[in-house]
RNA sequence: GGAGGGGUGCCCGAGUGGUUAAAGGGGACGGACUGUAAAUCCGUUGGCUCUGCCUACGUUGGUUCGAAUCCAACCCCCUCCA
């Protein structure tokens, strides 16, 4: 079935988000009718959000500007159980406060993407999970789920495979999160649930419990596993994960985490993480050799627009353009404090490099010269033992700190 | 509860008394080549006040001139039996 009836099925299908559909055709039916609501659920783990959440995200958006509702569910109460898919062990346990932060540091990622006041929802299943009484949820929910069913499930099947321990705990994350989707079709009328391919079960799972509880009639929605075209999981870089949220990672480095797109993944990351009209996306896509390094551009500045702003995305660019092809000094790169007194007194290069941040340790600081990997204004470092003083201070008044060929950093007096 | 197997650096995995900060692989980072790509080749891959010192092979103690390697206790995991 490649026609589809409705905007967004249609949408995402063009533009390659889909990987599984309970129900293709009479989703589309659906959607083409009316507005539909549907959820994505979001784990808590960590302060903020990363690029391996984004096609999620984008998936909720596409979902809004077609004229339906989302729900970006957080994942307050079923963070404490932790999902156990794809992982050889259990997760450390957070505690209730670390949760909590996180999620109001994630919310603010979502009010990116997401026009709250236009509809969208931000809804926490701690709300709800909290509440649940053992007893009461066991004789609800219970007979709806056979061991033996649970146990086929790749989350289970695969630690069960690799010998590895699956908690009792764990194996309740599956119940909980199919209790979400039948708690938010209750509260929101949310029909669709969406997620990553490695969601399937657990998606699954939820509808049929809507199905049998209430005779819901429920949808299952997955994108691909992005990976990139080297197999790489997307969203991890140098230095991390690549974050969501300008604290942890400047709209600069965002940007360049983009443009440095392999030339295999820059039509798909086109498609999936920029809201450019596709033919213009496959104009773009003809662009071979040298050229196709302007594709890279519009990718990192489109993507960089729609989560720090146009503005934002422009200096970037400005910025990216100064240091790699004229090989000026930008003075918008990311840039980190020394005490001026402790420059006046001459501070090692090695140390220097460590406090911007470019490498973890002075050993490897000096591993990196060894290797002549590090640089102070473009002149690389030979002797470990330099140090540096005003003197080394430019025109513009920092120094200039380099890694490789691609991460900078200016240090700054202050 | 009984019997056996196992816990090594970011990960996998070798090592069963000394030349072992610990083979090999993966990953990662750097260099060369390029297009801020891919592939390939080369190098690096515990920390520090670095020709030396400190920390490290589940935990704690012991044997020894010397232990990841031997001994004891403890913790955890796996398999079989109860």
């Amino acid at each position: 079935m490649t026609t589809f009836r409705s905007d967004f099925l249609r949408t995402l299908h063009a533009r390659g988000y889909i990987h599984q559909c309970s129900d293709l055709e009479r989703l589309d039916a659906k959607a083409a009718e009316g507005p539909i609501t549907a959820y994505i659920g979001f784990d808590a783990t960590a302060s903020s959000l990363h690029a391996g959440h984004l096609l999620s995200i984008m998936m909720l958006r596409t979902l809004q500007r077609t004229g339906h509702k989302p729900i970006a569910l957080m994942g307050g109460g079923t963070t404490k159980i932790g999902d156990p898919s794809g992982k050889d062990e259990a997760r450390r346990m957070l505690t209730d406060a670390q949760i909590d932060a996180n999620i109001t540091s994630i919310r603010k990622v979502f009010a990116r993407f997401l026009d709250f006041e236009g509809g969208a929802i931000l809804a926490n299943n701690a709300e709800w999970l909290d509440e649940l009484k053992y007893i009461a949820l066991l004789r609800e929910v219970g007979p709806h789920f056979t061991i033996n069913r649970m146990l086929t499930f790749d989350s289970v099947k695969l630690r069960l495979e690799r010998e590895q321990p699956l908690t009792f705990l764990e194996f309740n994350y599956m119940i909980l999160q199919a209790y979400d989707f039948v708690e938010l079709n209750k509260r929101y009328g949310c029909i669709l649930q969406m997620g990553g391919s490695d969601q399937w079960g657990n998606i699954v799972n939820g509808m049929e419990l809507g199905r049998r509880l209430n005779g819901s009639d429920l949808f299952a929605l997955t994108t691909p596993l992005l990976t990139t075209s080297s197999g790489a999981k997307m969203g991890k870089t140098a230095g991390g994960a690549v974050w969501l949220d300008a604290e942890l990672l400047s709209p600069y480095e965002y940007w360049q985490y983009w443009r440095n797109a392999g030339d295999a993944d820059v039509e798909r990351f086109l498609k999936l993480f920029t809201e450019l009209p596709l033919d213009e996306i496959a104009r773009l896509a003809t662009l071979k050799d040298q050229e196709i390094n302007f594709a890279k551009e519009v990718l990192a500045t489109e993507a960089t627009a729609l989560l720090h702003g146009r503005a934002a995305a422009e200096d970037a660019k400005a910025t990216a353009r100064t240091t790699f092809e004229e090989g000026a000094l930008a003075v918008n790169l990311p840039t980190v404090k020394v005490e001026t007194a402790q420059l006046a007194a001459g501070l090692g290069v090695a140390n220097a490099f460590v406090l911007a941040g470019l490498v973890a340790s002075t050993s490897e600081a000096r591993r990196q010269i060894k290797g002549g990997g590090l640089k102070v204004n473009d002149a690389a470092v030979t002797d470990e033992k330099a140090t540096l003083t005003p003197a080394a201070l430019t025109a513009e008044g920092v120094i200039k700190l380099s890694l490789g060929k691609k991460k900078h950093v200016l240090l700054k007096p202050a």
